[in-house]
DNA sequence: CGACTTTGACCTGCGC
DNA sequence: GCGCAGGTCAAAGTCG
């Protein structure tokens, strides 16, 4: 606009100088227009339509980066997923694993408990009468052996010579589990198997000879029999028992289960009274346990489990219900051989003494046990490994020798289960990291005895 | 009032 | 047969 004004001003001014300046002036404005026009095009870089083009752009930039984003969160979503997917399927195959696992473990015991009983009927079958078989249909109850010795005469004498010995009813559990028969005795199964209560004993056939009505008492006790015949059915393994030792300055060790007191006496050799405890958690369970403190070191606790549990347990108090179990399991169903296995990554060494197989030291001379008693005894102390169970005893103790199997499960510190401790009222008892195939086992290794 | 504990009595097995 | 010791029962007491 100003170049076209100036050009038709030149234009009218003539002269051949002034055409040259002129000219020359004409083109430099062109040029500098041209400049003008340059650094207008970079000073004044974008019209509305370039501006929103770039918003558009940087919109769709920023859009695309929040569409990689989720992307890239959907990503590690679904990784995640997978992820929790595979870890469901190894929890399922762990638990898969886990409930055959019961299952064989159960198979082996019924195996064995079956097998010492074909054992023992074996020999009886040709002294059983079709009248036991009879009271057993009837009472779903297992039918005894023939009466011998003390039993038999004493039935006998109560029956007043009569032939009813066949037809005493066997209450107490008929698993056979006994591993050896006390030296030369001539003892019958009922002892060596013994029944489990004194409502086992002949007080029934007696009361029912005399044609009169059973008593309360006796209907009670009858009631409790049945309880206890169904419940040692289910648990062949009842009478087997485990042995805690546990340093412990509370009266008990909490075990996760619940006790109540039925008793207490003052044990020979052991001025400390043992306390009789029944588990309560059902009316049914057959499990009992004794406590005692050791005499020759108070702060030891000793806790004897005898029984399984038949109902379902607290978290707290399944690991120690279950290592009982399984060690007595082991117990009772020990092989002449020394063999051992894990409980809870606990190592249970079943062993027998050498030549003369499977007798029994208690590792406490005041707590006794019955001679039909195999005991599993787990040491949760750590003083003395080596002495826990062969070396504790007075010097002029004589242990009693019993026909049962001597497991020893040792918690020393020396081992590679060092991890027992106790304080506030809790006992635990781990293994401790190892760099190996000790991991494995931490699964369910630690447990749990705390005030009650 | 129910659950639990205490404690003396009772039962049973075993050794002598 | 007797005595001893372990184990259990059950009434009485205690506690929450």
């Amino acid at each position: 606009m100003e170049g076209g004004a100036l050009g038709r001003s030149g234009d009218h001014g003539g002269g051949v100088y002034d055409e040259k300046r002129s000219q020359s002036s004409v083109d430099g404005d062109r040029e500098s227009r041209r400049e003008e026009k340059a650094v207008d095009k970079v000073a004044n870089p974008v019209t509305t339509a370039e501006i929103s083009m770039v918003e558009t752009v940087a919109t769709a930039l920023n859009k695309n980066e929040k569409v990689d984003e989720l992307q890239s969160t959907i990503a590690e979503m679904d990784e995640v997923r997978e992820e929790n997917q595979r870890l469901k399927m190894s929890l399922d195959r762990l638990l898969k694993d886990y409930r055959s696992l019961q299952m064989q473990f159960q198979e082996v015991v019924q195996q064995e408990t079956k097998r010492s009983a074909d054992k023992e009927n074996n020999n009886n079958d040709r002294e059983l009468t079709e009248e036991s078989e009879l009271v057993c249909l009837s009472l779903g109850r297992v039918p005894c052996k023939p009466k011998t010795d003390d039993q038999t005469s004493r039935v006998s004498k109560q029956l007043k010579g009569e032939e009813f010995n066949k037809e005493e009813l066997s209450l107490g559990l008929d698993c056979k589990f006994e591993t050896t028969k006390s030296g030369g005795s001539a003892r019958t199964t009922h002892e060596t198997l013994p029944i489990p209560s004194p409502t086992n004993s002949c007080e029934v056939p007696k009361e029912e000879a005399g044609e009169t009505w059973p008593t309360s008492k006796v209907l009670k006790k009858m009631r409790d029999s049945n309880v206890e015949d169904e419940v040692s059915q289910q648990n062949p393994a009842k009478k087997a028992r485990v042995c805690i030792r546990a340093r412990c300055d509370t009266p008990t060790i909490n075990d996760g289960c619940q006790w109540r007191k039925y008793g207490q006496k003052i044990a020979k050799g052991n001025p400390c009274p043992r306390a009789y405890y029944r588990c309560t958690v059902a009316p049914s369970c057959p499990v009992r346990k004794q406590v005692q403190r050791c005499f020759e070191d108070m702060s030891i606790l000793i806790t004897t489990y005898e029984g399984t549990h038949n109902h379902p347990l607290p978290l707290s108090a399944t690991a120690i219900a279950s290592t009982t179990s399984a060690a007595a399991s082991m117990l009772l169903s020990g092989s002449s051989t020394s063999r051992s296995t894990d409980v809870h990554g606990l190592n249970l060494y079943l062993s027998d003494n050498g030549s003369k197989p499977k007798q029994f030291y208690l590792s406490n001379p005041a707590l006794s046990s019955s001679p039909s008693h195999p005991t599993v005894t787990l040491d949760l102390t750590n003083s003395n490994p080596a002495s826990s169970h062969f070396g504790r005893f007075p010097a002029n103790y004589n242990p009693p020798r019993y026909s049962s199997s001597s497991t020893s499960v040792n918690f020393s510190t020396s081992s590679q289960f060092n991890a027992v401790s106790w304080s506030n009222g809790f006992l635990s008892y781990g293994a401790q990291p190892q760099p190996q195939s000790y991991n494995n086992r931490n699964v369910l290794s630690n447990i749990n005895l705390g005030r009650l």
